[in-house]
DNA sequence: TTGTACGCGTTATCAG
DNA sequence: CTGATAACGCGTACAA
């Protein structure tokens, strides 16, 4: 059926005129008369030219795309798409490319074997790759094969990364649950390999210590089936509890859904914390008072890290956190807000 | 500090070879000696050496970059991240997408001012773009500039399209909540604009006429916010609604918080359901029945077609929908299953 | 204003 | 097994 996609020298001789008179007119109109513009226009038209971008980005000695990769939140890659956390990545990151001539690429590693990849995709890279939830021993071997590269969210020592202050949310989170008379406060925390549920750990920890409460905790690898299956369980073993700090909306969300199942009021038996200020934070019921996690101003800041030529090894970038008070853990009761 | 990227060309004179060796040993390495494949590898881990993507991608005359274009669903597109849908996207596609040698770029466009950004998408486009959430004109324009384009959801008459049975799902929805024995059903639609919100509101009307129940219909704009306000009007209008349908999860969600704010409780006093069966779904509580999109078996499906060429013009391929039953429409008692 | 000629970095072809 | 050399499609000095 097409025999070849037509190129600019086509273009060019149906035109009648040269190739160079032909990509000047293209690309910018410069320099050329009324009468080369419409007639090069016109067989543009005719013949369906487009440009192809391998070969202008060769001559013009540009590399034009930023790599986001992320190693799968669930273990099933298919059901990558429940994580609410990647979309406000590519928002933050596609806002800081507004403008530019940079296009992003976006991979997704299944969590297992993700050591061949990394490297196909180090080796691919051009202007720069921003790594998210990547392990340690990745990123320091995608950080060995290409320098160009930020984390979200702390990582390996050496690789350059864009940080939130995690353990400070933590920390100001269980306060605000000590500060609202909540004294039974329990914990379900993030995968152990993970950076940021560790920070939070920490922050939570010393919380816990500072007002000297209990520590009742439990695992919930970020997911909502398993904040629902640990708060279940620390029900079971602490039927007193008076409030949940979750490490994530997900599980937050699973917790609220298990104190109901369990007969426990949200917020009047049960107050509850989670963390991010996703989208989930807001459409469950009541909304969730969050630790607002900057995503979208992180990324944007990774993004134009990697457009001014990245990063220096062990650089830094550090984002404040904001607790967002809503009904599910409010002092008087401003509930039901819109 | 780095004079220039190194090429294979100086690779091939540190490791004493010529280019077509160096090429040879780093791309597979067949029908090379040992000898010179060892002091290539030297070579290129001494130079930092990597192919560049272009000049290869220009040899090889392969185009492989898929585009992922979306209009904002948010106004606001820093916002952009709390639509759970095109994470579920970008599952699909990447699933399609692995083991290939394609990758998927993704494009997000404002709702104001697109026209131009289409063009140049349109222009750049390789192997082929899927259109998500792209106004019938926009599209139109986008294919006949590029054909090879499929669109997720209707849209205009000629552009080649991946369609669910939306109206055949709204009318399960409505039939659902019928069967439970709902009578006051009202409906929460999504921009009038949009092709899929139309399909909802035909199924809806459809299922009404037929049960002969009333017509009671507010406008959501497939947003939480305005999911809420409109069924905060609803109730306000007709106190004896007992269920309520809504066009998308994110709106279902505003409405369960609104009923809730109103005293009313879901399910005891009303029922209600959504449309997508996105992370919202599941997260809410009580647990939502919703309609399932198999979002991301569509976005694959897209993905296969342009990698298998694309697609004729008008060409259609339509998948099922599924009518889930959670807490917040059912039957007996099923309640809090995680 | 237009055309000629070369370079961009890589891979494939074809002798040796 | 290896090395010249010719594409690949485009942009742009440079000369006319």
């Amino acid at each position: 059926m097409q025999d070849r996609r037509p190129t600019i020298e086509d273009v060019a001789r149906v035109a009648g005129v040269s190739r160079a008179t032909a990509s000047r007119v293209i690309n910018n109109g410069r320099g050329t008369s009324a009468e080369a513009r419409s007639r090069v226009h016109q067989a543009v038209d005719r013949l369906g030219y487009r440009p192809n971008p391998a070969a202008r980005m060769l001559a013009l000695g540009r590399t034009d795309v930023i790599d986001l990769v992320a190693v799968g939140f669930e273990t099933d890659s298919a059901r990558f798409g429940t994580n609410p956390y990647l979309s406000r990545v590519v928002a933050g990151a596609l806002a800081a490319l507004a403008g530019t001539d940079t296009h992003l690429r976006v991979r997704l590693l299944a969590e297992g074997a993700a050591h061949r990849s990394i490297d196909e995709i180090a080796r691919t890279t051009t202007q720069g790759a921003i790594l998210v939830n990547v392990p340690p021993p990745l990123a320091t071997r995608f950080h060995d094969r290409c320098e160009r590269v930020v984390s979200l969210g702390a990582t390996a020592d050496r690789v350059p990364a864009v940080e939130a202050r995690n353990a400070q949310g933590a920390h100001a989170a269980v306060t605000h649950l000590h500060d609202l008379g909540r004294r039974r406060i329990a914990a379900v925390h993030g995968p152990a390999g993970n950076t940021c549920a560790a920070s939070r750990r920490v922050g939570h920890l010393d919380a816990i210590r500072a007002t000297g409460l209990p520590d009742i905790t439990g695992d919930g690898q970020f997911r909502r089936e398993a904040g629902y299956r640990a708060t279940a369980r620390l029900i079971a073993t602490r039927p007193d509890i008076d409030a949940v700090f979750a490490a994530s909306d997900l599980m937050a969300a699973g917790a609220i859904q298990a104190l109901t199942a369990a007969g426990r009021r949200v917020p009047d038996d049960v107050s509850v914390v989670g963390f991010d200020d996703s989208v989930i934070a807001t459409a469950v019921n009541p909304p969730m008072t969050t630790v607002r996690l900057p995503v979208e101003e992180m990324a944007a800041a990774a993004t134009r890290t990697l457009l001014d030529g990245g990063a220096a090894a062990r650089w830094r970038l550090v984002f404040p956190v904001d607790l967002v008070v809503r009904a599910s853990a409010a002092g008087a009761a401003p509930a039901g807000t819109t």
